[in-house]
DNA sequence: TGATTTTTGTACGATCCCGCACAAAAATCG
DNA sequence: CGATTTTTGTGCGGGATCGTACAAAAATCA
């Protein structure tokens, strides 16, 4: 809970009114429920309390604005995993809390199940935009990648293969969460693919 | 290959000039690269070859014309797998047929691989859009549904189980082909996952 | 206190987009 | 051949959206 507005070196001018992160929060859980394209720069200005030029002049146009979003979320993704990797849980223990933790995720959202930005919103611009495209695959890469280090650290023979699967399940579950599956049901996926991944 | 032009009861009025088939084709095929959001009217007038009135006209709105899409896509995955429920093929080549088809379906796409419409552009769109997210979901229950009688005739112990795990893999490689994941690695993920369920 | 710098907020222009109105066109029916 | 019916295609109107220009506001520096 840092005050980035505190700690900036206040320079010569009028002083910002509003906290840069919390606006990106706030932004982002826009683009989340709403999908990329589906989100305009008045719903983002209503949402963060922040009106259009201000957003401009801090964070650039509509897509550099979604695209610091996805940095930000692959900044909390990477420091969530290394977490997970430092306590060093046994092998069921580190895949419960991996896909538990996932699902919990997922089933977070304004008006309801929101699932992963990355897979559920990305995806859909990934085609025609190469730069949110090239912020997907980085995104999925560094998934695998921590997944595979928590597979080599639980003993598996094929870390790459089995990190591959996990992660696979789990851009699944935050399909299936949009689509209103239920958690039960999300919580039966995560234990079969947990039992198949330590057979 | 059935013409509906010739085979539909030519009514009284002047002839439609274009295939109701052909165009819903064509449409999908934006829907499929641009996502919904960013696919305008005009750009599935010029698609489809079709000017929006007609379109209007034949489909409804923009939804209505999307969710025909979906349907009819629906139809066409339900009539694969029925297929290849008939040829009734032993466990390791169902799932080798069952995960290829799927990837060389997904690497598919008019600008560049595009993977599934629903898992991909659909799920955008489910949170603030009930009827695209019912859709989505009918659309998985389906793919579920059809994996676990294919599990269950190659002799699964849990049917259920391992299909909503092959389900959900084919999900993750219709992102991961999206996200530009080359093919051989696709195929890598396939057969591991082939590996998971036949041990 | 006056000058400077930075942010704020209103307002605007240009573009795009959806959905439909309306007349012309092209077929069939009597 | 005239009447009817259905589709076509131009064209439009209202509204949303993006990005920016410009003056007012609020801070620091000299």
């Amino acid at each position: 809970m840092r005050n980035d507005t505190k700690i900036a070196p206040r320079g010569r001018g009028r002083p910002r009114k509003f906290d840069r992160e919390a606006a990106l929060r706030a932004a982002l859980q826009r683009f989340r429920t709403l999908g990329y394209a589906n989100t305009s720069l008045d719903e983002l200005a209503a949402a963060t309390g922040v009106n259009r030029p201000s957003l401009y002049a801090t964070f650039g146009d509509k897509k550099a604005l979604y695209l610091a979003g996805l940095a930000r979320t692959h900044a909390i993704i990477d420091s969530t995993f290394a977490a997970l990797h430092d306590v060093r849980y046994p092998p069921e223990k580190m895949l419960k809390a991996l896909f538990l933790g996932a699902i919990e995720g997922f089933l977070t959202g304004e008006y309801g199940p929101s699932g992963c930005i990355a897979v559920n919103t990305a995806a859909a611009e990934a085609v025609a935009d190469a730069d949110i495209r090239a912020a997907l695959a980085d995104f999925m890469q560094l998934q695998d990648g921590w997944i595979e280090k928590l597979m080599e650290q639980a003993g598996s023979a094929d870390p790459r293969g089995d990190a591959q699967i996990a992660s696979s399940v789990i851009h699944s579950l935050s399909t299936r969460a949009r689509a209103g599956t239920p958690r039960a049901e999300l919580i039966a996926i995560a234990k079969k693919a947990t039992a198949l991944l330590l057979a």
